[in-house]
DNA sequence: TGTACATCAGTGAACGCGCGTTCACTGATGTAC
DNA sequence: TGTACATCAGTGAACGCGCGTTCACTGATGTAC
């Protein structure tokens, strides 16, 4: 009785021409492995090859770098919080207030159902010195906007209304940004010292310059 | 010319009785360390054993573990930031509001000093799995413990004197430390994406529910 | 005051491990003729 | 329709490295007599 564990998965090489196949399940086991030893360090070569079912020097050719890889898990997980929040929004209706709360519990929603994830995603470990690497700072910048814009556009919306008193939705919306950023990195971090349940409901209008009612 | 680095500092060993004081020679080196790379990663026994300038198998008879290591370095990296707000409180006069001021930007300012040491602090890499080692929950839980009771004072103190809107200082000073952490955690991450210069400003009265003035 | 000895504060070599990376290679598959 | 061949997708052995950890040890220092 060897360990299973070690025994790779057998695996069927892909077809000439479909050899880019590899780099989305290299892709996959990462994230694999992410979510279930919740370290970001258990990735290596040699653990996602195993993974996957492939001798380690087979990633190089889709793969650089350790760091792109990880650049690469980061860049999907952004992509589906994105997915998250904008498929909370086409369910939540006209009104803006509803549609406020619907984006910042989608986001928190995220972070506690993939823990793991979002502390990779924001901790800032993953991050090369860019020096080494062939990752760009553009290819930081731009992994949060997106999201970004989505709270701006609901919060610009709910000044609008005069559901906000909100003078500035870009700032404010980032200073709700790190609010919700806050309370989801420490949740993914740790569930001791979790502090109240409804401690999101109380920061969301606060920060949001949201009206009485 | 061989590297300079390798070369360990020549130390003088302790004498009888003293050699207590190497523990604390280890927790500096790994602070040291911790500093300079901005990655906890680089904290192995080797590596501080190489910067004390003793072999390897001396820190065994001061710390069973690395984890217990770590837990050295972030215990004295807490009881800096406790020092500090408490030191921005001494100096802050009998205002209620000033006072509350003076703790955040305090807390904001040791994030943006010593970014290294607050997201270690806060990264929740550090953490061990418990079972595996000898540090123990409790540990974990009494590390934020004062430095959350200090905010939590001078919100209720703001809320007596009717400078607060709050009704529940325990859970609005845990939502304003959030919000304080989200600021501090994204700077110390990152200087990619900062947001405006006066985000704190902004998060601050909204979140301890300062009335305007 | 002198000396034997126990203790303290560390040392130095060695181990096995997983890692990233290199190198020459192999065998299936599609394609040109 | 058959076959030689180029290419593609990946292999397997090997390297040197730093790591945590073990083990038997050493030499200075304080202390009991």
């Amino acid at each position: 009785m060897k360990a299973t564990k070690d025994t790779p998965a057998p695996r069927t090489r892909n077809r000439r021409g479909q050899g880019g196949r590899l780099r989305e399940d290299i892709v996959d086991a990462a994230v694999a492995l992410l979510d279930e030893t919740g370290d970001e360090r258990t990735i290596t070569l040699r653990s996602i090859a195993r993974r996957v079912g492939i001798a380690a020097p087979s990633i190089y050719p889709h793969f650089s770098d350790q760091p792109s890889i990880m650049l690469a898990v980061v860049r999907r997980a952004f992509g589906e919080l994105e997915a998250a929040l904008r498929t909370a929004l086409e369910g939540a209706g006209e009104d803006p207030r509803a549609r406020l709360y619907a984006v910042c519990h989608a986001y928190l929603d995220f972070s506690r159902v993939h823990p793991e994830r979002y502390r990779t995603m924001f901790g800032g470990l993953w991050m090369p010195t860019l020096a080494d690497t062939a990752v760009t700072e553009e290819d930081l910048v731009a992994l949060g906007d997106s999201n970004l814009r989505i709270l701006s556009g609901v919060l610009a919306a709910c000044a609008e209304a005069g559901l906000s008193t909100s003078t500035d939705p870009g700032a404010d919306s980032y200073a709700l940004w790190l609010g919700l950023h806050g309370l989801a990195h420490q949740r993914s971090v740790t569930r001791v010292f979790p502090g109240p349940d409804d401690i999101g409901e109380r920061m969301i209008p606060a920060l949001a310059r949201l009206r009485e009612g």
